[in-house]
RNA sequence: GGGCCAUUAGCUCAGCUGGUAGAGCACCUGACUUUUAAUCAGGGUGUCGUUGGUUCGAGUCCAACAUGGCUCACCA
């Protein structure tokens, strides 16, 4: 970071040549651990008396004299060391002293608890694994400069230990996802990152260049076409959990690089998933959290099944007031969501208009988990079309908190409807929209094979953890977010 | 991208209407053999985000820029 030396790590530069001096290496090698300090703290009855080999980092040190304590801390916790110069030598308890907190050390010694019953280790022996030369942030507050931690995610989990328990409980939600999907027959894929076509999503992607092949190539958008080929192939589940890249804004919600997991069930249709779906959350919530209720800041989430199912017009109509089933025509629709308070645009579809007024009036009122169906087709490219009402798609969003936590649809496996739509999405595209979908002749050479029915659900993974997690930001949920490069 | 806010020691933060830089933790020196935010005595370690401007004088007022946060817009 800084390339002047400050003072702090010109004293431990100093320390560090010292051990050298003394034959001390800094940096050790391998080190046999017997056990963890959660292990000795829980399972003291057992331990008590018993000669750990422990590692970790100093993280407290209290000297008092010719004895001194030290909190060493491990991936799984804290315990406390004991180090007295007639255990360790008079040159030994020296070396002690003059460890640095942040140092990195393996110990080996004897479990008991102090006088005033604090579970410790009376050190016998230790060694120097890895020599700090950096100060740690304040013992008391942490880490509490927001760009500080992001930058220094390292410090960040060093120094609060509930932003370790975040990460892991992402691990846990994302390890109880894979095997509520492997259980269910499906089969986890890859596919390409870099797309010669970005497809699957409305959005703007991120631009690379393949030096030998001479092409320029995208960072996948999303996975969605790529999977489907694999319906067309003959696989009949398959999910991946992957990273997307989108090259919009970023905000609490957004990371232009984000987790998505895309399943796809064929000879299913957009309910099959939707209970699907409702299975696989409340097994993830079940699993991780062991309760059905949730807290996410001020608000307690109940995820005990069956959700509420509604479809898009009906919360309309619930919620805002305006049955726009009534309201066929495109002027009138528009009126309608003038008539609300709605800044239209004289251009906008009827289906377009019907999501503005869904967005702005209803996403609000949508706090408990619950299934919206029935999207305009023309927002829905890439969904198959409603037998009954064919403006509308077998489509559905799953909102949670607000927020759109699932997309999910039958899958259109008309290659002449699909070839439709893209056309309309090409003529957007003419238009100025740097989001609508590109022309995907390969897709389309897949479909005209014949791609089973099926359905298909994205999930966002980082959102989801947000609120299994009670994290405000997406940043918290992400280890190292994207931030401007200093 | 717009609006608002923030940026002072390694960290957490004070610093009033402009007068030449402070505290706690950490660190250094000494005392202390069961403490745990150990305690006691002593020591301040700084390009006040950057660059300009106003002024006799700027951490403080003004402008631009940088980085970040929140929010709006866009999206998932």
């Amino acid at each position: 970071m800084s390339d002047e030396v400050n003072e702090l790590k010109q004293v431990r530069l100093h320390k560090l040549a010292e051990l050298r001096a003394q034959g001390i290496e800094p940096y050790g090698g391998r080190f046999e651990r017997d056990t963890v300090t959660a292990h000795i703290r829980n399972g003291f009855a057992e331990m008590e008396g018993k000669k750990v080999r422990i590692a970790g980092r100093v993280m407290a040190r209290r000297i008092h004299g010719k004895a001194g304590f030290a909190n060493l801390q491990d991936q799984s916790g804290q315990v406390q060391l004991y180090f007295r110069a007639d255990d360790l030598g008079e040159q030994r308890y020296e070396l002690f002293k003059s460890m640095d907190l942040g140092d990195i050390i393996g110990v080996e010694g004897t479990v008991f608890l102090t006088r005033r019953g604090e579970i410790s280790v009376q050190v016998e022996d230790f060694t120097y694994l890895a020599k700090s030369l950096n100060p740690l942030p304040e013992k008391w507050h942490g880490l509490r400069d927001v760009e500080l931690r992001y930058r220094q995610r390292y410090v960040d989990l060093i120094v609060n230990p509930p932003v370790r328990e975040v990460f892991v409980r992402r691990s846990q939600i994302v390890r109880e996802v894979r095997r509520f999907l492997d259980e269910e027959g499906f089969l986890e894929v890859e596919t390409p990152m870099m797309q010669p076509i970005p497809g699957g999503a409305t959005a703007r992607p991120f631009v690379t260049h393949h030096n030998a092949l001479g092409v320029d190539l995208f960072l996948r958008i999303a996975p969605e076409l790529y999977l489907k080929r694999l319906l067309v192939g003959g696989f009949e589940r398959v999910y991946e959990v992957n990273r997307n890249f989108r090259n919009e804004g970023i905000s609490t919600r957004h990371n232009p690089e984000f987790t998505m997991l895309e399943v796809y069930q064929a000879y299913a249709d957009f309910n099959d998933i939707m209970d699907l779906t409702e299975r696989l959350i409340c097994t993830v919530v079940e699993r991780v959290l062991g309760n059905m209720k949730v807290r996410f800041q001020d608000t307690e989430l109940d995820f005990t099944p069956p959700w509420e199912r509604i479809t898009m017009l009906e919360a309309i109509a619930r919620y805002a007031g305006v049955d726009f089933s009534t309201v066929r025509d495109e002027e009138g629709a528009r009126q309608e969501a003038r008539a609300l308070g709605l800044d239209i645009d004289p251009a906008a579809s009827r289906g377009e208009v019907i999501n503005e007024v869904f967005e702005e009036l209803v996403e609000p009122h949508l706090v408990q988990p619950v299934f919206v169906t029935s999207h305009p087709v023309e927002l829905s490219p890439l969904a198959k079309r409603n037998r009954d009402n064919p403006e509308f798609t077998d489509r559905f969003e799953l909102f949670i908190m607000n927020r759109e936590i699932a997309n999910a649809f039958s899958e259109l496996n008309d290659p002449l409807d699909q070839r439709q739509r893209f056309e309309q999405q090409v003529a957007k595209r003419a238009r100025g929209d740097a989001e609508a979908h590109f022309m995907d002749e390969d897709y389309l050479n897949a479909l005209e094979y014949g791609m089973p029915p099926a359905g298909g659900l994205g999930i966002g993974i980082d959102r989801l953890v947000m609120l299994l997690t009670d994290s405000p930001s997406i940043r918290d949920v992400i280890l190292f977010p994207t931030l401007r490069p200093l």
